[in-house]
DNA sequence: TAACATATCAAACACTTGTTTGAAAGTAAA
DNA sequence: TTTACTTTCAAACAAGTGTTTGATATGTTA
């Protein structure tokens, strides 16, 4: 059988069934905590399924892996017709809800905030192939909201305002659960957030032009 | 012999070369990954010791928390007679050298940082002695700044930006170390970075007095 | 010194983890 | 059907983990 068929015929069953579970439990717990035990009862597999078909809990990570919902997002807030300033409010509103929104089935991206902190063998992958592009993305539109002309390391430091502000809903989670108990984000809180993100960010950038 | 002089004579000896090799450890890897055999290594003790001494190594994770840098912290930025944005300014940079240097010997609220991510038993009591004050205290600092009223919902958010700001240099530092790979905080850097957030925030803050 | 509590240690224990194995079941072509 | 190959499975393996144990040292007190 060759690799081709492998990945189409209906014997990757299993196979696919795995990547989705691992995808779920991944999200959840992290690498370091999610066990090859907990994702095969999901899938529905034997414990051995995650070694025949990938070798390794390292390698199902890294196939579970899917950048698409990232790359979409980064198209879609490119359309020129629009101003910098509606396009970052675009941006930070799709991000937001990929981090925060359970029912988006966005756990592929999920998964992947939640090894950022914790070094996996994966992270050089995740950097080279989602972060790095995401932040020369982001800084492109912030150098273009910023009109006047600005060094390279302070664009950085924008950027990394910016992801600092939206991220920290995610990594700080635990964190807020337990200062109000009652948290649970439903669409409209998310958009809320990236609201006050967006105009936290834009307050910030336009009262740089003077100076 | 009694609580008391188990706390204060020599016999301790062993206990605080663990708790201070604790500090170290956790920091560096994180309650999960840090194994109590590394500590007692580092503490030049037996694997036994760890539980004898403390019972657990939740426990020892426990009592290995430290929060009086973080307390005097709030103190140092309270003094009256500086504006509230000076206190911030101070507040910020002080915030960053704990977080981000290595040579600060303040390993224990470093290895608080690395567990906001990552639930471990220990989070309520974090949350609960570290966090909640530090939040209530920096919302009081920032409703100072801004003048005009806000809902406390409003003002919960700009403590939140300001807090991801500065995480962010924490909790992302391995993908920053990847972006760029020549990477390592001095202080003047790390003084910078502080600088950064205390004009980015101030810019967003005072931008809001008009509306 | 003798008796006693405390502290240390090597070894083992109990458990979880990712992984491997070898047999059984399933599948498709000859 | 027979043959060859793929997939599944229960069981075991190997390594690492926090913890416990029982003996041995150490120090204190009578």
């Amino acid at each position: 059988m060759t690799e081709l068929q492998h990945a189409s015929t209906d014997c990757t069953q299993t196979r696919s069934r795995l990547l989705e579970a691992a995808r779920v439990v991944f999200s959840q717990h992290g690498f370091q905590r999610a066990t090859v035990r907990e994702i095969c009862a999901l899938a529905d597999a034997n414990v051995a399924a995650v070694n025949y078909h990938f070798g390794s809990k390292e390698e199902l990570f890294s196939q579970a892996l899917n950048f698409n919902r990232l790359k979409a997002l980064q198209a879609a807030s490119i359309d020129p017709d629009i101003n910098p300033e509606a396009r970052l409010r675009l941006f930070v509103r799709d991000f937001m809800l990929i981090l925060l929104d359970e029912q988006h089935a966005s756990s592929q991206c999920r998964m992947m905030a939640r090894e950022l902190a914790d070094p996996t063998p994966v992270l050089d992958k995740i950097v080279h192939e989602a972060i790095a592009p995401l932040h020369a993305f982001v800084g492109r539109l912030l150098g273009q909201i910023v009109i006047a002309p600005i060094e390279e390391a302070t664009l950085k430091r924008y950027v990394y305002s910016l992801f600092g502000q939206c991220l920290f809903y995610r990594n700080s989670h635990p964190v807020l659960q337990r200062l109000n108990p009652d948290l649970s984000y439903d669409i409209a809180q998310i958009e809320a957030i990236a609201q006050h993100i967006s105009d936290f960010t834009l307050a910030a950038l336009n009262a740089k032009i003077p100076d």
